[in-house]
DNA sequence: AGTACCACCTGACGGC
DNA sequence: TGCCGTCAGGTGGTAC
């Protein structure tokens, strides 16, 4: 589930909800979720600090913890931050629960343990060392239309390289693509500047309006593919059915009529 | 460089 | 009801 928009979500949890308080305990409930730290050293790390702030890059999550560094959280296909007062409350697959001096907890969930728990003392330097691409946010046309001419694969491919572009999953991907026309395989080198344009301009407004909704599909309008992927559903452009295919090794909806 | 396939892990759902 | 196969919005390794 969690692409940039649900990401971005999680970081507004945090920081609605979670900074400024001292930390009294952390708890790792799952410790395989671990990536080079280990429980000691975020206890360590955090016991008697304060989250100060927090940044998104793509799918990644950094909560800053005073002066001495960085919390990194992947969600992998599941995953989520829940803040809860009440600690029978904790959610269930809870890996990382973090008490806060005032009865505040803020949970790191992780159903199929896909997620990612790691430590940073430069946030810039762990998004280089997982070697992401820039946010895809933060990529003005120029920059889009440099990435695209410089691949040549698969459109759908290329916006799902999280090395190339940071932040789209196959959910969000499927819908800039939608929403601008274009057949996921279409071959980067066959795109127009027009295209790219209308792509780029798809892809922006995709995310903002995922995020101002809260990433909750329930509230997507009703002129996206999103709440269409499913057998048998009908285009709310042209009518005609939505296909699924395997594109980029992912199933992939799109219309056929509309997307060329 | 790009892609295809498998693996990781757990749960939901449809078919029988 | 219960079992089984399939699939799920992410990523990493490997093989071509």
């Amino acid at each position: 589930m969690p692409e940039l928009p649900d990401v971005e979500v999680f970081k507004e949890v945090v920081d609605a909800t979670s900074l400024h308080q001292a930390i009294a305990h952390t708890h790792v409930r799952d410790e395989s979720l671990l990536s080079g730290t280990s429980r000691q050293k975020l206890a360590r790390a955090m016991s008697g600090r304060r989250l100060e702030s927090t940044r998104r890059h793509g799918k990644h999550l950094g909560v800053q913890v005073d002066e001495s560094g960085w919390l990194l959280l992947h969600f992998g296909m599941t995953g989520a931050v829940e803040s809860y007062r009440d600690p029978g409350a904790e959610p269930e697959y809870s890996a990382l629960v973090i008490d806060f001096e005032g009865g505040a907890h803020l949970a790191f969930t992780s159903r199929r343990r896909f997620g990612k728990i790691a430590w940073t003392e430069d946030f810039d330097a762990f998004i280089e060392s997982e070697q992401l691409g820039p946010d895809a946010f933060g990529m003005d046309l120029a920059d889009f239309r440099a990435l695209i001419r410089a691949s040549r694969g698969g459109i759908k491919s290329l916006l799902m390289s999280q090395d190339r572009i940071a932040g789209l999953g196959n959910v969000y991907s499927d819908e800039a693509l939608f929403r601008a026309r274009i057949a996921p395989e279409r071959p980067c080198e066959d795109l127009s500047d027009d295209e790219i344009g209308t792509l780029h301009r798809a892809m922006r407004r995709v995310l903002e309006t995922a995020i101002e909704r809260r990433a909750d599909p329930e509230k997507m309008p009703d002129s996206w593919l999103l709440p269409r992927r499913e057998k048998g559903e009908r285009c709310p452009r042209c009518g005609g059915e939505i296909e699924k295919s395997s594109v980029a090794g992912r199933s992939s909806w799109f219309c056929q009529s509309c997307q060329r």
